[in-house]
DNA sequence: TTGCATGCAAAGCATTTGCACACAT
DNA sequence: ATGTGTGCAAATGCTTTGCATGCAA
């Protein structure tokens, strides 16, 4: 993950949160990060957490996922291959990322043909996960 | 739209709610619902906009579209035929619906092959609105 | 010294909940 | 009388913002 050029402080909260985001397949919280880098002793406060993603969204470096439980996740935007999908359980939250060719192919046919012009796509599954089905 | 079997009272609210929302086609946020009946001299509270909303989405009768800002939009639950998802204008916020049946064909068949259970999907494709575009 | 990333605490919003009241039964 | 839909206001929970601080340049 490329970082902004910026010239930081302190511990470098930005880079902590950065790093941390650079290692994760699927999406996390605010609060996950937060959770996650106390874990490794590397505290960052909740609003530096939500002003790096901010900073991080706005030059295409992650993406906001919302799967409806009144909170934002982030992943890492991903460079074609990675890209990816999420089935949200119902009845424990956890979240399992998905890919299907079919599925881009169809969005991608889709987006030609309206009137508008898209940019992104997002698709949300709900139901059970693997460990809940 | 079916309401659910109960004695309501005073002007009715949530007769009020049912009857605006069974005209939509689109999504609508609970505040624009709150607008639109008071555009119509017929107030009712937003906590009873909500709570018609929680007690209609229990019942499958309105679907919830969420579609990242930080709001949640109600729609009346369509039998198969109106089935649709949305486009979100990124410069007007608007809400353009769309279908597609490859696409539908697609996340019907990625559904079956998934680990989980998949009861329900939200595509969101966000861009320019064809006015904006 | 100057600028800005950072943390803390307060503010903002959408949504939910507690409570009292009045209408339907 | 009794049950419950409704409105108001307070509470909740996530996210944003204001302000002061201190490191980086």
């Amino acid at each position: 993950m490329r970082l902004p050029n910026a010239g930081h402080r302190r511990g470098g909260a930005r880079d902590a949160v950065i790093e941390l985001l650079a290692e994760q397949s699927c999406a996390l919280s605010a609060a996950e990060i937060e959770q996650a880098l106390a874990a490794r002793r590397r505290q960052v406060s909740r609003a530096s957490i939500y002003r790096v993603m901010d900073e991080l969204a706005q030059i295409g470096q992650i993406t906001q996922v919302e799967v409806g439980q009144g909170l934002v996740r982030f992943e890492p935007a991903h460079d074609g291959a990675a890209h990816h999908h999420h089935l949200v359980c119902q009845r424990c939250g956890a979240l399992e990322p998905f890919a299907d060719d079919a599925l881009e192919r169809a969005i991608s046919r889709l987006s030609e043909r309206l009137p508008g012009r898209v940019s992104e796509h997002e698709v949300v599954l709900r139901g059970r996960c693997s460990s809940c089905a």
